[in-house]
This record gives structure tokens, sequence and C-alpha cells, in this order.
DNA sequence: AATAGGATCTCCT
DNA sequence: GGAGATCCTATTG
């Protein structure tokens, strides 16, 4: 049985559905990451996405093609690593738990022992580049395994947005510690 | 434990 | 000019 390739395996997915997905993945970028603990949908009529106002040179890749990267630049400081999913969709990756690349992750982030708990923490972590916006998740520096089986899902409101924030479109692996915020309830 | 300020990019009004 | 999908450090209760 050959593997799909990661974009076919998520061809047609939303960003509600990839986000669900993509928790309990094992994302690698250039030999360091771990599995997906904390996600974040974005939707295309979602007053919190930047796709909400259509495009932009910073959002482009945004209304590009599925499962490639979307990095921007958070706050002026920090970068943030999204998926694509549908058109103007995409979900942010909040939280990894490190398993792979683990002393070069600590060597970015200058001994802090919260590795890639918090977005911007992450994209350190992995050491993303401004330059990886674009970038396929397709075994070439950046890849995606999905899991096997579906893990018991943590759901709950977005983190650090001042619209929408009655929609449940942040979604945790249950039982793990490493995750940005507790999830509420 | 909680709060406040700084860093300084991209888009919007 | 101001806000934002953030994080770190310092200071206060």
């Amino acid at each position: 049985m050959p593997d799909l390739p990661f974009s076919e395996r998520i061809a047609g997915l939303d960003a509600v559905a990839l986000a669900r997905r993509l928790i309990g993945a094992t994302l690698l970028v250039r030999g360091a990451g771990g599995t997906i603990i904390e996600t974040e949908a974005y939707g295309r009529d979602d007053p919190a996405s930047h796709s909400f106002r259509g495009p932009t040179r910073r959002n482009a890749s945004m209304f590009g093609p599925a499962g490639h990267a979307y990095v921007y630049r958070s706050y002026g400081i920090h970068l943030c690593l999204n998926v694509v999913a549908g058109p103007g969709e995409a979900v942010l990756i909040r939280a990894l738990a490190p398993q792979t690349g683990i002393e070069l992750m600590q060597s970015r982030r200058r001994g802090s022992p919260l590795l890639c708990s918090g977005p911007g923490r992450l994209a350190e972590a992995l050491g993303i580049r401004i330059e990886d916006d674009g970038a396929p998740f397709d075994g070439t520096d950046f890849s995606i395994a999905l899991p096997g089986t579906p893990p018991d899902l943590l759901v709950g409101p977005r983190i650090g947005i001042s619209k929408a924030q009655d929609l449940p479109w942040r979604f945790g692996l249950a039982g793990v510690t490493g995750l940005s915020r507790p999830f509420p309830g």
C-alpha cells in the first residue's frame, strides 16, 4: 500500500476538519519536531482570520494550494506556522510534544523549558523562517504524518482573538502536558 | 499570581 | 496612528 501524499490525504477538508485531523499527527521540519497537540482553525468568512478581508501580500499563501505552509510574522517579533486548508482557510499549529531534534530545539530556544508550547515558541524551536511561507509539506523540508486512529480531542474557544470568540475552533490532544493554555471546562 | 511594558512587522482607517 | 492568531522580563501583591 503506497502512502498518499499529504496534500491528497487532506484534499477537500475545511479548516475545522483539518484542525481536528492534525491533532496527534507528527510534524517534522528539517529534522526537528514532534506530535501536534494543539491547533486552531481559521476560516474564509471568519472575522478572526487574516483572510477575512481578502488576499494581501502577507496572506497570499492562504489562498494558494492546500497542504502548503502559511508563515506570518506576529506582533512584529514572532513567526507562526499554519497549514493551508481550502481557499482562504488555514490551521495554526499552537503546540507540539517535542520528540525529534530536542537538543537542536533547546539551543534555538536558549534553554527555556517551554520548547514548543505556543505558536511563537514552536516556530522558533523548529527554526521556521519567513522564506518558508508557501513551502509544501511534501517531505522535502516539511512533513506531516497523520495518526492512524483518531485521538480523544479537547475543544474550546480560540486564544488571543477579539472577534468570533464564541466559535469552538481550538483543538487539543486529551491527557497531555505542554498545551499553550489549559482548555476551559 | 497577576500585571505591565517592550520588541517592532503588516495591514487597516 | 493603532491593533494584532505573541513572548519575555521585571515588578508588585
